[in-house]
DNA sequence: CTTGACTCCGTACCATAGTACGGAGTGTAT
DNA sequence: ATACACTCCGTACTATGGTACGGAGTCAAG
């Protein structure tokens, strides 16, 4: 057997820049396997730094925990082919594409609503761009 | 004095498409005030329609509820100048500005991603794609 | 062999935005 | 006058992604 050098929750966390708490809820969550045990204290070998990080930077790409972690078992221990991982990844891409442009028509919105108020120094009573928020411009 | 049609929860929540719960969450969160009671039940005047219509035109255009609370206040009470809404409203659009860049940024690390994927069936240990999520393209 | 750091576990709590439930009270229409 | 719909309230639960806490156990160094 290889001298694997195995690393507490603590080292864990602190080698892949998390919580303790938070290797913690991935394991109660399912996102993470439990590692094997010498005594009572969990021992992870190496590979759990790059799960983890493989995790995080699946959120920064915008994936839930949920997807991470489908991601990641495909990746661990699937027999999926890679085309299996690209359609996953292009289906992202056109959810990120409806989140753009659910921005972009919001951002219009708030521009419309900016450029209604003219007289910056009117009482609010009179300030029209509240009254923009009354149903104008639903859809 | 008018004769003003006055609302239970139930007919002001069908008015304003939302759920009777809603109402009472928006009541105990202050987001709205509770209106005054004919006996046991809550009465709400119609102008109730409107306000309920404005927190959720404010939530469509990405404000959460305390900042739609926030421009509620305003509109009704508040002394506050035009200018006041039209700042929040201008650093919404930042904040949308970033939100969108974000984006872009993961799309096109996505679209990177798909690109290492040239034949989509060769077998997943040897797929470039998720190897691209270990950490590579970080910022 | 004791102290201090670390780990164990369950549970509670945070924010956000609600939904669901159940028993009791009320209001109104027939 | 009684049935039925609606409302009352508090509380618990949903999802998402964690953080915090407290008492007990463990491990390693001095």
């Amino acid at each position: 057997m290889s001298m694997k050098n195995y690393l507490t929750i603590g080292k864990l966390a602190h080698a892949s820049a998390v919580n303790v708490e938070t290797i913690r809820f991935y394991e109660r969550k399912g996102i993470l396997k439990q590692p094997k045990k010498q005594g009572a204290f969990r021992h992870y070998p190496e590979e759990y730094i790059a799960r983890i990080r493989f995790i995080k930077r699946s959120q920064e790409l915008g994936f839930t925990l949920n997807e991470a972690k489908g991601l990641l078992d495909l990746k661990i221990k699937s027999h999926a082919k890679c085309s299996d991982v690209l359609t996953i990844t292009e289906e992202k891409i056109e959810e990120i594409n409806q989140k753009i442009k659910d921005l972009e028509n919001m951002k219009k919105s708030l521009e419309t609503l900016a450029l209604c108020c003219t007289d910056s120094n009117q009482p609010l009573s009179d300030c029209p761009i509240l009254e923009c928020f009354i149903e104008e411009g639903d859809q």
